[in-house]
DNA sequence: ATCACAAGAATGTTCGAACAAAAATACTAT
DNA sequence: ATAGTATTTTTGTTCGAACATTCTTGTGAT
């Protein structure tokens, strides 16, 4: 005869369709299914263990996200990733960015403050991993690394600015991935980006506006040129069939 | 013996699930579906003729439009409308909207110009609508002012904000539809609106970002200012039940 | 050999029915 | 009367099968 109401926090009442969604979304951004690659519903089907319905449900969804193609009677396919598309979307994330830092800025609150370092500490307390076969480390990666940008906006108090700047970050991440280990196993480029890291955040606390929204932009800057720079030697993964239209 | 193939070029290669997700996402912007409504799927069914199947995969990708909402196991809803809503989207869409025009005045051609000019005629002979029973009309005059407007950034050369900016349009035109019989029923109101889109098209054309950019956010705020003026009138038919949660 | 065309296989699309969850209603006990 | 519970009804979810389209393979004519 407990007090407490028998159902427990486990509920949360979903659907296969919700699940399937979250699982795809996840796979497509961290580059399991590859660009391009065409996407079967048998395929999907015996993968994931769903049927049909649940996955066109999820699919439809990813093509508003602009993370997967449709042709009709054609099928679902990967978004391709090419090198205009990564200027446009590293430009808009720029900009995007430091906007919503200012507002943030502007706005933030104590909580906003104790966030950011709480998120920069769990950060700098990640391991690095040294192959991308290490999924786990990756994803914890990529997952703390997320959690601190979006931090560090997280006061910016409009709802659209974070939903774009979300869709953004999501989009380049998965340009990001096929680098991350370039990038780990380079000191030199390790303590800038952490330095980098540091800097913004303790800009940020300190209201230095400014300082925060250029050292963000050179953070940026230094990511896409990472990317780039190994464009070429990633380009297979990269663009499995198609990829890049223009340039 | 036709030199040509057989196939007209109707094909289009369609799907009911990509014709339906387009007849609900006009229905839902132009208000014909209520902000807070449930989208039953029986019902839907019978309104629209066609089974549930297509209407799940269209409903799916109006939830990443934010046109329509999802709970589990409780079915879908079209998306509230807020002022809090209203405020941060119009802000952002002035923000990005300015920034494409910017890039737009920059990298234009007299294509790009010969667009505006010709968009912005179409707009101008477009009749204004007596009632929001003119349902041809509104859609007539939504259709062509949507247009001037992406004729304006279309040159920015970014899809990401072009695709942005469409979708901050989109959701503006659910607020604006309500009191577009209210503005058209001022001379006054109608002789600045009318006078800001050829200021801005000329200053367009004429290269004056500081000048195009200025008036266009006056246009944006002017908007606002109507939609809000009007808010208390027809919040019975912006929020069918629930609607605006803060403020 | 190459092209056009036809048959077959694979794949995507849609529907209807079975199933599960939630909401509405009716009922009972206090 | 009311609160709580059981029952019914409605609604959402999922699957499997039938259907339509596209892609692939195979065949034959030039």
């Amino acid at each position: 005869m407990s007090l407490q109401p028998v159902a427990v926090a486990d509920d949360e009442s979903t659907t296969l369709g919700i699940e399937i969604y979250a699982r795809l979304r996840r796979d497509l951004i961290a580059g399991h299914l590859k660009p391009g690659e065409r996407l079967r519903f048998r395929q999907l089907s015996s993968i994931y263990g769903v049927g049909i319905a649940p996955l066109r449900e999820a699919l439809s969804r990813l093509v508003s996200d602009q993370l997967v193609r449709f042709e009709g009677h054609r099928g679902y396919t990967v978004a391709p990733l090419s090198l205009s598309d990564l200027h446009d979307l590293c430009a808009l994330r720029t900009e995007l960015s430091c906007n919503a830092l200012r507002r943030s800025i502007t706005r933030g609150d104590e909580d906003w403050e104790a966030e950011i370092l709480a998120a920069l500490h769990r950060l700098e307390r990640t391991p690095l991993p040294h192959s991308v076969e290490d999924r786990k480390i990756v994803d914890e990666w990529e997952l703390r690394h997320d959690r601190f940008h979006y931090s560090l906006i997280a006061a910016c108090d409009s709802p659209w600015l974070l939903h774009f700047c979300g869709a953004l970050s999501d989009h380049f991440q998965r340009y990001r991935r096929g680098v991350i280990v370039v990038t780990s196993s380079s000191q030199e480029l390790l303590k800038r980006v952490r330095d980098q890291h540091r800097t913004i955040a303790e800009a940020a606390i300190a209201r230095d506006a400014d300082r925060a929204t250029a050292v963000l932009a050179e953070h940026f800057q230094g990511s896409v040129e990472v990317v780039i720079r190994n464009y070429e030697e990633v380009s297979l993964s990269l663009s499995a069939g198609n990829g890049d239209e223009a340039n």
